[in-house]
RNA sequence: GGGCGUGUAGCAUAGCUGGAUAAUGCGUUGGCCUCCUAAGCCGAAGAUCCCGGGUUCAAAUCCUGGCACGUCCGCCA
């Protein structure tokens, strides 16, 4: 729920004001306060209903009487009754002064971040480096990344984290597969399936993925399965126990990968400050110590064969209770890394947060209470349910898969295809250009606009779509802004000048494209804030959406350039949607050019 | 079997710390470019808010019992 705070804040006074006066007299009305449903009556609207027992009266006469009680105020435009509402509509003029002379009551009008001085570490995408992003992996790095930026936005200083997963069982059998596996024998064993794109041969995770399927086919196949099941588990054991010559080949097999990863990730504007290793926690003794530590809890418990785990049951835990931190040989377990780990990021952070696929919910709820056990903060953990295709699951193995990469080489197409047919003069380079932008702010628009929780079904036609809700959409009114301003430069208006002008005359009457804007610019960053706050990413994504739709409304009525002449009110507005939506934009990850 | 999540017009979604006539886009359909980019704007049709029960002045929203789908329940990562 997103109230208008400027105006709240301004008006809860008065109408407590005017409710003691009536003779009502409790707090909870202030939780009663909601933006009106109606947009016609008002902007917050307080329903009367409950005060009717305790002032013996129907609600719409309380309603009434309340409004007639409300002290005037110039930021208050309406005040109504009906049907048992209070509703108060905010005066445009006064919501005109407020956006554009005082930016610190507005939060930033001008998109310019205010520094919380918070430090926030966001840990995403961490995918195992063993082969290319699907559109399915992806939704954790185009989330993770949103949230990043609009963390930023917000004002935070953020520490975009990738938890590089450099041993295990994964990448033991990429290692193994690379030092023993020849071409042919890849190309032999995964002779059934989707060959490898031609247009990807050259980028070593399609490339090296190969090797890796190979390897799990023939560690179910071969006659010699079990010596290779041995030689992995040796490796996998060795760099468990911090073996650096194994963690070394490691590396070399899987860099390739994770570069060739994050070249895909860069193409969508997605990056990373740091990149912290797994085997650290290990070859560094925090895991060793952490095993001992929890010898020493009252929920401790030990196995036949000498496995260690705690009875997180103890704790309230439901379902599956014993959690396993230390396997029977000694070795440590991915979760007791991974509490290694969380207790290194709370050293270098106000916040943590995990942007998570749903099917770590069980694993980070043991972690989480693992670290309550420690007296350590828990995480806030940021959950997505997966993407599927209409076919069903997407699956590898099955060739049910769309390569990020291949959509973005799709998008790009798609879009230049749209560019070069509506602007048939433009230069190859810059309909290239655009195209790119808009291709994959699109990709990352569809995805970041529904809530994370929510199942999702990849479409081409949704992913590649440019019109309405789309980040085109959100683009081209940007464009239309940016259009403005370089009509202004052609007329020989001083932009510079008529911007720092703080006398402009606010006109009585307004059209309802320059209200309906007014008021989208005066939740904006109550939205963000609200965004940032609950990890819920999407609701901005629909604030941008909502604020280029009124801009579009704003164009359409308030022409800012007329015989020459410049209107200051509507050029001050204009600039200020212009850089909201511009900010906006870097917030979700989508590109703010200024032609299409 | 148990835990967690999701279920809203033909389709995809928003709303879910209870409040008015359930919002948006696609699709369907009717209009708008001598005027700052029509990737736009304005209008119309289209909803048993999964089903049953309960709480409340008021339920898409909260509780409860079903159903459907997703996900987890490894000494994997």
């Amino acid at each position: 729920m997103i109230h208008m705070k400027m105006l709240k804040t301004v008006i809860e006074p008065l109408i407590e004001a005017a409710l003691s006066e009536v003779g009502i007299n409790n707090d909870h009305w202030k939780s009663m306060l909601a933006p009106s449903r109606e947009l016609e009556q008002g902007d917050l609207s307080l329903p009367c209903f409950p005060f009717a027992k305790q002032m013996g009266q129907a609600p719409p006469q309380i309603a009434e009487a309340i409004a007639t009680a409300m002290p005037p105020h110039e930021a208050i435009g309406e005040v109504n009754a009906v049907a048992g509402y209070l509703n108060i509509k905010a005066s445009p003029a006064w919501l005109a002064k407020s956006i554009l002379h005082s930016p610190s009551t507005s939060g930033h009008p001008f998109g310019e971040c205010q520094p919380t001085g918070r430090k926030i570490l966001i840990e995403h995408t961490s995918a195992n480096p063993n082969g290319p992003f699907h559109v399915g992996r992806a939704r954790n790095a185009i989330l993770g990344d949103s949230l990043v930026r609009l963390h930023r936005l917000f004002g935070n200083e953020v520490r975009a984290e990738y938890y590089v997963d450099d041993m295990g069982k994964q990448v033991g059998v990429l290692a193994w597969a690379l030092a023993n596996l020849s071409s042919d024998e890849v190309e032999a064993t995964l002779a059934g399936r989707e060959p490898l794109n031609p247009k990807w041969a050259g980028k070593a995770d399609h490339q090296r993925v190969r090797w890796y399927q190979a390897a799990q086919v023939i560690r179910q196949e071969r006659a010699d399965k079990e010596e290779i099941e041995q030689e992995i588990g040796r490796m996998v054991h060795a760099s468990e126990h911090g073996d650096q010559q194994v963690l070394d080949d490691f590396q070399a097999a899987y860099q390739p990968v994770l570069d060739g990863m994050l070249t895909t990730l860069a193409r969508l504007g997605i990056g990373f400050d740091t990149f912290t290793k797994e085997s650290m926690f290990v070859t560094n003794g925090d895991v060793g110590r952490l095993m001992e530590q929890f010898r020493s809890f009252d929920i401790h418990g030990t196995a036949d064969n000498g496995a260690e785990f705690l009875d997180l049951g103890a704790r309230g835990l439901k379902g599956k209770t014993e959690f396993f931190f230390r396997r029977g040989d000694g070795s440590s377990l991915y979760a007791t890394r991974d509490i290694a780990y969380h207790m290194w990021k709370w050293q270098q952070c106000d916040d943590l947060i995990n942007v998570l696929g749903e099917d770590h919910k069980l694993q980070a709820k043991q972690v989480g209470m693992t670290l309550t056990e420690l007296q350590q903060k828990v995480p806030e953990v940021m959950f997505y349910s997966f993407i599927k295709l209409p076919e069903g699951k997407m699956s590898t193995r099955k060739g049910n898969v769309v390569f990020m990469d291949d959509l973005l080489e799709e998008a790009s197409e798609q879009a230049a295809a749209v560019v070069g047919a509506l602007r048939p003069d433009y230069e190859r380079d810059q309909v290239k250009e655009i195209a790119d932008a808009a291709g994959k702010s699109a990709v990352r628009f569809n995805i970041i606009k529904v809530s994370p929780e929510k199942g999702f079904t990849f479409r081409w036609e949704e992913a590649l779509a440019f019109e309405g809700g789309s980040a085109p959409f959100i683009m081209y009114s940007h464009v239309r802004a940016c259009s403005i301003l370089r009509r202004c430069e052609k007329e020989g208006v001083d932009v510079a000048e008529e911007m720092a002008k703080s006398d402009v005359e606010i006109p009585d009457e307004m059209s309802s494209g320059m209200i309906g804007l007014l008021r989208s610019l005066a939740v904006h960053n109550d939205v963000l804030a609200k965004a940032v706050n609950d990890r819920r990413p999407h609701l901005f994504a629909n604030q941008l959406l909502h604020l280029a739709t009124c801009f579009n409304a704003f164009y359409r009525d308030c022409m800012i350039v007329v015989d020459g002449e410049v209107n200051t009110f509507n050029l001050q507005v204009s600039e200020v949607a212009r850089r909201l939506m511009r900010t906006g934009m870097e917030g979700l990850g989508i590109v703010p050019i200024e032609h299409m």
